[in-house]
DNA sequence: AGGCGTACCTGAGGGC
DNA sequence: TGCCCTCAGGTACGCC
């Protein structure tokens, strides 16, 4: 998915207009008039910013939408890890993405029927995009610190009771960072340039040595499938 | 199937 | 100052 690095559609969109704008997953979905979507993998780096006609290059643009008025898109990512990708009609580009976690059909019951069995930890599930699309590293670990579940727990080992609390927790930590229209750990800025203020809720991410908010103890830092994990050891088990 | 390691990139920040 | 190391909102691919 998402494999062009440098695309090369240019000349297919001209002419073309912008019907909607919504997202799956993590992947933002620029939908056209034509029917046909472009699909935008932000990754670790990427911003899509609107800029105004004459407005000077934002740093790092890999990608430059013109519209007729003179406003424009821009694609920029420093790492240059993110992705654009043109998706024809109906085509079934993410066919692998799992469930929506603030959807209805996102249950408590739901989230135990997908774990049920995995010998997985619980936080690399919750990163498995295939399982449920969309939860990310920031946002896993605060969602398991407020659950009170420690990271490495078997995620078909949880609970009935526990397996509530974190979709309860999942929920509230996504609909927050949402509300508080995300979080600006460094880089990230919406379309507007503006960043989010989700950073000042963040009770475990990035904190490695403070003091857990809920019982105290210092936090720790800890690397679960490559990834950085961030946890309280006395009051996640 | 599923789980794991690696590759992809650049810049910031800390230690010496 | 500057070099070297580690780390960072993620995903795809290949191997066992």
């Amino acid at each position: 998915m998402l494999a062009s690095r440098r695309p090369s559609f240019g000349k297919q969109l001209a002419g073309d207009r912008i019907a909607d704008v919504g997202r799956r997953g993590k992947y933002v979905v620029i939908e056209l008039a034509s029917g046909r979507s472009l699909v935008v993998s932000l990754r670790m780096t990427g911003l899509l910013i609107v800029q105004p006609q004459g407005a000077p290059r934002y740093p790092y643009t890999n990608v430059i939408l013109e519209f007729t008025d003179g406003t424009r898109l821009a694609f920029a990512d420093v790492r240059r890890f993110g992705r654009m990708r043109l998706v024809q009609k109906d085509e079934a580009w993410d066919a692998q993405l799992g469930i929506e976690p603030l959807s209805k059909a996102f249950s408590a019951q739901a989230l135990g029927a997908l774990m049920r069995g995995r010998r997985t930890p619980v936080k690399v599930f919750l990163l498995d995009q295939r399982r449920i699309a969309g939860v990310g590293n920031i946002y896993a670990a605060e969602a398991l610190w407020e659950a009170g579940i420690k990271p490495t727990t078997p995620a078909g080992k949880l609970s009935t009771e526990r397996i509530a609390r974190l979709h309860a927790a999942l929920q509230k930590v996504l609909r927050k960072a949402i509300d508080m229209r995300g979080t600006s750990a460094r880089d990230y800025v919406d379309a507007d340039g503006l960043a989010g203020g989700f950073q000042n809720e963040l009770r475990v991410y990035g904190r490695s040595d403070e003091a857990c908010p809920r019982c105290g103890k210092p936090l720790v830092r800890t690397v679960l499938a490559q990834r950085g994990t961030w946890w309280c050891r006395n009051c996640q088990r």
